[in-house]
DNA sequence: CGCAGAATTGATACATCTCAAGCTGGGTGG
DNA sequence: CCACCCAGCTTGAGATGTATCAATTCTGCG
């Protein structure tokens, strides 16, 4: 690790990869002009801690690449994820300023930071800005009860089937394939990070991944790389309503 | 059920029990008149469903007396609790026109309707209403977080210890009463209710809470009523940080 | 080459579920 | 007013899924 990696680029709003996705993305380009002004690039290497939580938080933040997460720890150490971010994604809360959670970069990370205070005063005063972290939020809340399902009544087999169609279909989205061909993708995640996310260990996600390949419902090259020859069979193993879930 | 029970009362705003803390709160006096115009009551008895997850829903609303809970069932039965809605709650989501979730009124339930588009079209126009509506959806991602690591990490006692813990600490912020003193309060849910909440049996949940009576980490008197001699003690055995686990 | 972190696999323990049998208390109809 | 009824609850015994503890085996990398 030898260079100390605060990325201090500063790209331009309308170059960036996610501005028709994350919480800018219904600014009009004056409005992208003051974000411009209060933003701020971070880099983080794959397992840095981006903050811990109860730390003083003076940012909030979208993710722009790679892959980060939100854990709870208990103080006997058990860990539970609880949010999962990918591009686009929004860190931090408007008006806290300690972080709830433990955020860590889970792959190499690129954030757009925005200072909190002039970030706050600034969503007082753009009601596009208020009203897409309002749909986001809506979202994601959706996302944890869907995830609550899981916790709490699916079996480990189905957790891990979960998860990899979560992955598959979020991939697909990202790479806009299409949904009927054979899937394939690396998994972001460590399977301690898998187990944390799933609430198992990392010993019953693995025999469940092993299980899943022995019967075909997956196909693994090295530990990693993930093909799903058919995805409405995984979407069985899942647990889910036919459809994916998917309202509205 | 002898009356079919369309409470067709038009309370004024100004008087509504829920007024400073629902998603009208932060509403002006000319607001509030606004919301007066697309608003309406509707009650239910306990054991009613609101809306089938999957239902056209045309309505958004505030529970202003009883409680109802948000649930998702899978095909084959399992059902996880994913929301547990108290007066000045908000049910619906702008912008969609299904339920995601089961509504059920698990009390006698009272809740103050707004007809969606019309409040819709007020959110835009509104800034105090998306405002509030932000701070509260947020609230609840922090609550649905926290319940996941229960739901991926506790332990059946620990689920219990936290579900008490959870309704005593509402109880008494709802009849304002000192943390300190012993605690007492009615439990609002059945054992099955509570395994739906905690993703567990209810004979599990019946067990735990014997154990708890046996062990004098509560008191029972019936089945409903709960006295809490200590809840620091409770606060131990539901495996949270010390400070209660709120933030900021 | 050989090490270290990550993953797999095995054997056993244990928490929770499942199935089953009673209990309890409040309401109802005779 | 009593007897019964029934939903809600408790308790028991045994089954089962996942955790735990412990060895290996991979894999990428210095």
């Amino acid at each position: 690790m030898a260079h100390h990696d605060l990325n201090v680029v500063h790209q331009q709003c309308g170059d960036c990869p996610i501005r028709h996705r994350a919480v800018c993305a219904r600014c009009e380009s004056d409005e992208l002009q003051r974000l411009e002004e209060i933003k701020y690039y971070r880099s983080f290497q794959a397992g840095q801690t981006v903050i811990w939580s109860g730390d003083r938080m003076d940012f909030v933040a979208s993710v722009v690449t790679g892959i980060a997460t939100l854990t709870q720890t208990m103080e006997d150490g058990r860990r539970q994820m609880v949010g999962l971010l990918l591009p686009s994604d929004f860190v931090g809360r408007p008006g806290r300023d300690k972080a709830a959670y433990d955020v860590t970069a889970t792959t190499d990370l690129v954030m757009c930071c925005f200072r909190k205070k002039p970030f706050e005063e600034m969503m007082g005063s753009t009601p596009h800005i208020a009203q897409r972290l309002l749909e986001m939020t809506l979202d994601e809340l959706d996302a944890a009860r869907e995830w609550m399902l899981l916790l709490g009544r699916k079996t480990a087999r189905e957790k891990i089937a979960s998860l990899l169609a979560i992955i598959a279909r979020r991939d697909a989205s990202l790479k806009l394939k299409s949904q009927k061909s054979a899937l394939v993708f690396d998994l972001p995640l460590t399977r301690e990070e898998m187990a944390d996310y799933l609430g198992l260990t990392l010993e019953t996600v693995s025999r469940q991944i092993s299980a899943l390949k022995r019967e075909g419902v997956i196909e693994l090259q090295g530990k990693r790389h993930v093909t799903i020859p058919n995805l409405d069979r995984l979407m069985e193993e899942a647990g889910d309503d036919s459809d994916g879930g998917f309202l509205n």
